[in-house]
DNA sequence: ATACTATATGACTGTTTGGCGATGTAATCA
DNA sequence: TGATTACATCGCCAAACAGTCATATAGTAT
C-alpha cells in the first residue's frame, strides 16, 4: 500500500490550472475585495450610482480616503466613473462582486451554524 | 425631475446589507485569496492532500514561506492540517474557494474577450 | 544517544497600504 | 472677478505583510 499522501492525480477533476498571469489577475481582484471600507462602498453602490460626497457622508469616511479607495477600484475595473458637472458619479462595473460576496457570506454563515451546533452537542 | 444621482433605493433588490462583523470576515477571507503563492498552494491542494515538502518542491517555494502561508490559511480555516509522523499533511477545508476562483476567472476571461473583440472592430 | 528529516517560528528587510491632513484642480455660483 | 464646492493627489506615518535566513522543535532512523 502506498504512502498516505499519494495524490489522486485529479480527484475533483476541477479547474484547469491557472497560468501565472491569471493567477496574479485573480489575486488582484481578491485584493480589491479584501478591505472592509471598499466592501462598504461597493455595498452602498449596489443600491445605485453615487457621488463621492454621498459615499463620504453615508459611510462616514474621510473624503481623501474615499477618493483613494474609489480610485483603486476604478483601476481594477470594479467601478466606473462618470463626471457630472462638479461631481464624480461612481457605478458598479463588475456586478460579479456581489456573487462573490454572497458565496462567501453563505459559506461563513454555514460555518457559524456548524460551530454553534458543535457547541450545543 | 430630481438630480441625476437619486438612488433607486434598491434596484437590484440584492444582498441584505452585511453587518460590520460579517464585512470584516468577508474581507479577511478575500485577503487570504489575494496572494498568488497562496492561490498556487490551494490549486495544488485541489488535486488532493499534500505535505509541506511536496508543496515546496512542486511549487518551488522556500520552506519557510510555504509554512508561513499554510499557517495563515490554517488560521483562516481555509485548509486543515493533519500530522502524519514526521510530516504535516494539508487539505482543503473550504472547497468554496474554487467556486470563487472559478467565478473570477470566468469574469476575467469574459473581460479579456470583450477587450479583444473591441480591439478587433 | 546521535544523526537526520520535516516543519514551525523568530528576527529582519523591503514593500505595500490604509488613513490622515494639506494642497492642487476644476467646476459652479455670486 | 473672487468665493465656494467637489474631488483628486501629494506627503507622511504606522501597521501589515511577503520573503528570507537562521534556529528551534519534534519525529524517525541508525
Amino acid at each position: 500500500m502506498p504512502a498516505k499522501t499519494s495524490r489522486p492525480a485529479s480527484r475533483h477533476a476541477g479547474l484547469k490550472p491557472l497560468g501565472e498571469a491569471q493567477l496574479t489577475a485573480v489575486a488582484e481582484l481578491f485584493a480589491v475585495l479584501s478591505e472592509p471600507n471598499r466592501l462598504r462602498i461597493l455595498q452602498f453602490l449596489q443600491a445605485g450610482p453615487a457621488s463621492v460626497g454621498e459615499i463620504v457622508e453615508r459611510l462616514s469616511l474621510k473624503q481623501a480616503n474615499a477618493s483613494k479607495q474609489l480610485g483603486l477600484m476604478l483601476s481594477a475595473g470594479v467601478v466606473r466613473r462618470e463626471q457630472d458637472g462638479n461631481r464624480a458619479i461612481y457605478t458598479i462595473a463588475m456586478p460579479i462582486v456581489f456573487d462573490l460576496c454572497g458565496l462567501v457570506c453563505h459559506r461563513l454563515s454555514e460555518h457559524a451554524t456548524e460551530r454553534a451546533a458543535a457547541l450545543r452537542v
